[in-house]
RNA sequence: GCCCCAGUGGCCUAGGGGUUAAGGCGCGUCCUUGGUAAGGACGAGAUCGCGAGUUCAAAUCUCGCCUGGGGCUCCA
């Protein structure tokens, strides 16, 4: 953010104080910084806020604006401070925690003053007075503490000029009209359902169809990446978890034990632990190496309610998981295969640009220094040998191992969290699995756990809202429907239906009691890529009328023509109609 | 989990202590057979999220629960 920016939402920030005691002449402040796209401060007020009280403020902010106050720094002493704000007990807590020998500095303007290290515009004048927009009030704990009172938090949203306000909020309702919730509901591709729980996903057909697309080209990918697919149980005995660690450092996270012949067994919550004993049924060579097993694997973990969110944050999901198993010296090697698998994946589904995070050993750790040293090694060579930008982020890997996250930019430039690959010296150890070397020894594998989509959820979730719901043809639920303009093309239009069945393209015939114009209405709605229109003359010359969900006429197109289009479409997983 | 907000036919919304809870979409039947984004008529469909309480009377007020939404990450 730039300085002048960063002053005037840090000064809105105050007037807002202002406007805010007031009203609340009790109200305690907390903190109130400028943020990405605004500011926010903190309150403990007598009641709650509602709309109509935002309105209210807003206005008084204005008319303080208006009054042209100057804002004057001073310089005061710790006593004075403590004195100064001796009714503000969490200014005082922040007060105690400055440093002895800095000094403490207060920022006046009309009647507000406010303990800041600023910094702030010399006047209200300086202020957008149609820049800025109060947004919303929430719950938000002191510090961020849960453990801390809560206190009120007001948001605004806040720019130079009105039209740079208008961008933002249009934005904000761009973000709103892809919400995958929203467009999840309108086009039938998942539920929720009070009667099951939540955060557990139905897929809906159409929902489902996308998943089986997806699936299909993922298994294709990874057979064609040397993967061989593996199946694993829901549930395993409390043992097995308990050697894991999972039951040590993930409890919270999971739900609780079933009974079954007295003996407990655990919903899981990651496959690892499967495809470790899958390794250990036998004493494994170095030159079955790289061993790589991927498993569309379904976990379930128990999440705060209060961070549930559609498909992105939920209690069961699809991982689409694979651990691998490799010597030290090939390390570097499989993180470039799965890195290229990934980008070809993200980059098929329509994802070309990315954040590329590594993250290096965190402060509790298991392993040794060697072993992470040489692991963070592997992974930095691999992203550079292969010409990828990335950044640091110290002290962020697992207890377990280093790791690649990468976040995707969809199409409103947000990013999401999807892929990881996380090097692990812990399982190997704690299941005290082994392989026999050329020297005839036994050493311990590097066990590497990688998921590219992430969750299938989530990854569909991201999907829906980068495409807006029009998925390209391939992943779409209808690719195709056939729109009879009387009823005299029903039955042509069924004989199509099949003929492109057969052909491996999902199609339907609308032929409901609706006009032609109404059932194109509908098949827009619907996003539906290709709307296939058959009149009199079609049906004679065995032709379709394509009309693309872009409005696009093209005219009559001989069937086979048609097919061979949209099957080169498809087998390509083309982005393009045509 | 915590704070605030919300929950009304399948969906979107109106109503807000007092006869049969209103409208649109969707659904059904009938009329219409229409050439590239909404043809018309009629009809069915709701114990107003669940449970309890207050009241002569509760969709409406109170409490509890369930579900959903925003926030709890931006450090004077």
């Amino acid at each position: 953010m730039d300085e002048k920016l960063l002053r005037m939402r840090h000064s809105l920030a105050h007037v807002m104080a202002q406007a805010v005691l007031e009203m609340f002449p009790d109200a305690k402040l907390g903190i109130g910084p400028a943020i990405e796209d605004g500011f926010y401060y903190d309150f403990l007020l007598p009641r709650p806020l509602t709309p109509e009280d935002l309105k209210t403020i807003q206005k008084r902010m204005k008319k303080i604006i208006k009054g042209n106050h100057d804002f004057v720094k001073k310089e005061i002493t710790r006593e004075e401070a403590l004195e100064m704000f001796k009714d503000q007990p969490f200014k005082l807590e922040l007060i105690r925690e400055l440093p002895e020998d800095e000094p403490i500095s207060i920022y006046t303007h009309s009647t507000f003053v406010d303990l800041c290290r600023g910094p702030h515009v010399a006047n209200t004048k300086e202020l957008p007075i149609k820049g800025f927009k109060l947004l919303e009030a929430s719950g938000a704990y002191w510090r961020g503490d849960e453990r801390n009172p809560q206190l009120q938090r007001i948001y605004g949203a806040a720019f130079e000029t009105p039209e740079e306000l208008k961008a933002y909020l249009d934005r904000l309702e761009e973000i709103k009209q892809r919400d995958h919730r929203k467009l999840g509901k309108e086009l039938e591709l998942y539920h929720m359902s009070d009667a099951i729980g939540s955060g557990l996903v139905l897929w809906l057909p159409k929902g489902g169809a996308v998943r089986v697309a997806l699936e299909d080209y993922w298994r294709d990918a990874h057979f064609k990446a040397g993967y061989d697919i593996v199946f694993s149980p829901h549930i395993a005995k409390i043992d097995l978890w308990k050697t894991s660690g999972h039951l040590d450092f993930y409890r919270e996270n999971m739900y609780s034990p079933m009974e079954v012949d007295e003996q407990e067994y655990e919903i899981k919550p990651m496959n690892c632990p499967f495809h470790v004993q899958m390794y250990k049924m036998r004493k494994r060579s170095y030159r079955e190496f790289p061993l790589r097993w991927a498993e569309l694997g379904t976990v379930y973990r128990y999440e705060r309610s209060g961070v549930l969110h559609g498909l992105m944050r939920v209690r069961g999901f699809t991982q689409d998981d694979a651990h691998i198993f490799v010597r030290p010296d090939q390390l570097n090697e499989e993180i470039i295969n799965i890195l290229d698998l990934n980008l070809d994946i993200l980059r098929t589904c329509g994802f070309s640009e990315y954040d590329i995070y590594l993250s290096t050993k965190p402060e509790k750790y298991v392993g040794t220094d060697e072993s992470w040293e040489r692991a963070t090694e592997a992974l930095r060579a691999a992203l550079e040998q292969m010409g990828l930008k990335y950044e640091i982020d110290p002290g962020e890997g697992v207890f377990y191992g280093p790791k690649i996250d990468i976040k995707i930019r969809d199409a409103l430039g947000r990013s999401w969290q999807c892929t990881t690959v996380q090097v692990d010296f812990n399982l190997p150890e704690r299941f005290d699995m082994t392989y026999i070397a050329e020297d005839g020894k036994e050493h311990r594998p590097i066990m590497i756990h990688r998921a590219l989509m992430g969750s299938l959820e989530r990854f569909f979730g991201v999907l829906i809202e980068h495409y807006k719901g029009a998925f390209p043809v391939w992943l779409s639920p209808i690719q195709a429907r056939l729109i009879p303009i009387t009823d005299e093309q029903i039955e042509f239009c069924f004989k199509l239906a099949n003929e492109f069945k057969q052909a491996g393209i999902r199609v339907e015939v609308d032929d409901g009691p609706d006009r032609m114009q109404k059932k194109i209405r509908n098949a827009q709605l619907e996003k539906i890529p290709y709307q296939l229109v058959v009149g009199e003359r079609e049906a004679q010359s065995n032709q379709v009328a394509v009309r693309l969900r872009t409005n696009e006429n093209l005219g009559p197109m001989a069937v086979d023509e048609f097919k061979k289009m949209v099957l080169r479409i498809i087998e390509t997983r083309s982005q393009d109609l045509q």
